[in-house]
DNA sequence: AATTGACATTTGTACGTACAAAAAATATAC
DNA sequence: GTATATTTTTTGTACGTACAAATGTCAATT
């Protein structure tokens, strides 16, 4: 048999529930509430109480009892805590700094916090990263996806957070299965401009190196491909070198095997980005292949490896702090509210001419 | 005025998490904690009824009140995440990135995850910081102190840190209240060397730009004082500019007017970091003072800003990326089971030749 | 029409009595 | 010594009185 107090707990809620009592309105008070269901005060109490910790009543001193818009909101509930999650690939490597220095300066003109937590491109780390910003409560969310062009489990958590409205914008890449706003170079253009530089300079045997797994792999293809096909070249599947996350621990033993193997049907490389270009003259260097006299080489993302390097890297700009910056103004706008924030945007790379690219006349 | 039940709750809720009741241990029954407290059974019941809400007790009807392992496992029942916390008072400044660098790579040869916030040196958001690490259940931390040199309340958390058993240590200053464990230059010797140097080139009437509320500036100006000392010159309070967090926006402006003020009485300054060196060089520029000509000025820390500036700042080492190293390293051994670890580290400086000294005949 | 003060209403704290239900302790029977 | 019944202990539900503290309402004053 149920307990009184328990009667009306059940009784309560459901008149909540069913929208009897309607958010924000103030219930029966606890005098009122003993007549109706013939019980003592202390009983009322006992219920009301009980409602109020599970979050469906507030009661206010000297006013009365009201249907707490906690109930509703329990998944926002958490304090406001001027903290904006950012969850990246890598930390302190490649472009990565640039883009952090982006965020966390133009948050601290706003004086949000900024919580940061790296993936290493890993799904069971971002993972880990998205359930802990989740359960501390940040404002907005900076994402790079993980593994970008392959699908992701973890797309479940960005569609909740969707759903609770939690601002996110994505950086670099995103995921293609969702709509959400996403700041990115124009990869397509990046391997475009690349390989129609190369063309321009007379080369007709140009190979690329490309990542599978990520999204910007996929689209730097397509600007390669794209640009081939403007300069009536046949795309040959034998001059792609390609991997993945996993793989680029051997990729520096392919990639020699890959240069020996090429060795005569290739005059030039569209790489991935700088730091396989980097790797691409070091192998050449340890083969004896003259660079760029024998092999031109092209980077992409203008990271500072590539302007700290001992040769001056051709490559493409990438916005780095830039993006950054605007990633983190278009969460704090969304969250002042702002409701016409642009949720596509590209930026146009733009060539930076280094050493390591030959005109063959 | 406390409500009684109040007392109660506090009283009980301190024996639990001081191991006076221990887990699973039954606490003193309602009649029992009646006449303890004085107070009538409901007002036991009331704060018996808040502690169950909180999880740290639960009760059992004809048999007693115990105390809840749900309460302890609260901080321990969360998975094993792999996962370690850093919180520095930046994140893209300064030396920060190599830091930061060391660490990253140090936990991801053990495939821990990094977590990382940064407080802007500001004590409150050292908190949210810390309180968002114990919340998520970081298997360790690495911890730059906040305002080193002044109290902090946020040390009760250092305190449930060791309480809980989570290693942490802390890098570049250490709350000389606490027995804790740190990684640290020997800002001592840093300034006594920038000193000594100064000293040796002939220099008599020597300056110093001190930061107040971290502990590096106390002991930075200590190694001053240690050098004057030696060299038989006389100590003056007014050749000394103090500043710190809060009023570090107006420095330039009082560092203009102190180096007017005392262009005759000053022909070297040693700089509280490169930071500050480098904005001594840009207000000499200002103001018509030849560097080093008129003025030798000595940054500290060997900063990326001091590395990538216009001019060639002379300065000491810090170990920024090794350091970072170091504390990932300690902090892992620490999480393996290595009972001895040095708790004490201090990296001896090298001074580092620039252009910004000149040796006077 | 706006402000102020007095009073009424409502929730919050604290005390009490009484009985129910479950577990623990003790007594009894074999 | 073991099993069972009885008693005691302990928490759970429900009722009551009394006063404190905060809010809301209404009437009087400006």
């Amino acid at each position: 048999m149920k307990p009184k107090y328990q009667v009306l707990i059940d009784d309560i809620k459901s008149k909540i529930l069913s929208g009897v009592y309607s958010v924000g309105e103030r219930i029966p008070t606890e005098s009122a509430l003993q007549k109706i269901y013939n019980v003592s005060r202390q009983t009322v109490r006992k219920a009301i109480l009980e409602l109020s910790n599970e979050g469906f009543l507030r009661s206010e001193k000297g006013s009365g009892t009201y249907v707490s818009n906690q109930y509703q909101s329990k998944s926002v509930k958490k304090p406001h805590n001027k903290t904006i999650g950012v969850i990246t690939t890598y930390i302190s490597d490649y472009i990565f700094p640039s883009i952090i220095r982006g965020i966390e300066g133009r948050l601290n003109e706003e004086n949000y916090s900024l919580l940061l937590a790296s993936t290493n491109n890993d799904v069971e780390q971002e993972k880990k990263a998205l359930e802990m910003m989740l359960s501390f409560g940040v404002d907005g969310l900076i994402i790079e996806p993980t593994k970008s062009n392959l699908y992701n489990p973890n797309i479940a958590y960005y569609l909740s957070f969707k759903e609770q409205e939690i601002p996110f914008i994505m950086i670099n890449a995103y995921y293609e299965e969702l709509d959400v706003p996403f700041l990115c170079l124009d990869d397509v253009q990046s391997s475009y401009i690349a390989t129609k530089e190369l063309v321009s300079k007379g080369h007709t045997q140009i190979g690329i190196i490309s990542k599978s797994d990520d999204l910007q792999g996929k689209y730097r293809m397509k600007g390669y491909i794209k640009a081939l096909g403007e300069a009536k070249l046949q795309f040959h599947p034998e001059k792609v070198l390609s991997f993945d996350t996993e793989t680029k621990l051997d990729l520096y033993i392919n990639l020699k095997k890959f240069l020996l193997d090429k060795r005569d049907e290739l005059t030039a490389m569209v790489c991935y980005n700088d730091e396989v270009g980097l790797e691409v003259v070091n192998a050449c260097r340890q083969l004896g292949i003259p660079v760029p006299d024998e092999l031109s080489i092209i980077g992409q993302d203008n990271s500072y490896i590539a302007r700290n390097a001992n040769i001056k890297l051709t490559t493409l700009t990438h916005p780095q702090e830039q993006m950054g910056r605007d990633a983190a103004n278009w969460v704090i706008k969304k969250l002042q509210g702002n409701k016409d924030l642009q949720n596509e945007i590209y930026y146009q790379p733009l060539l930076i001419e280094g050493v390591t690219v030959k005109e063959l006349t």
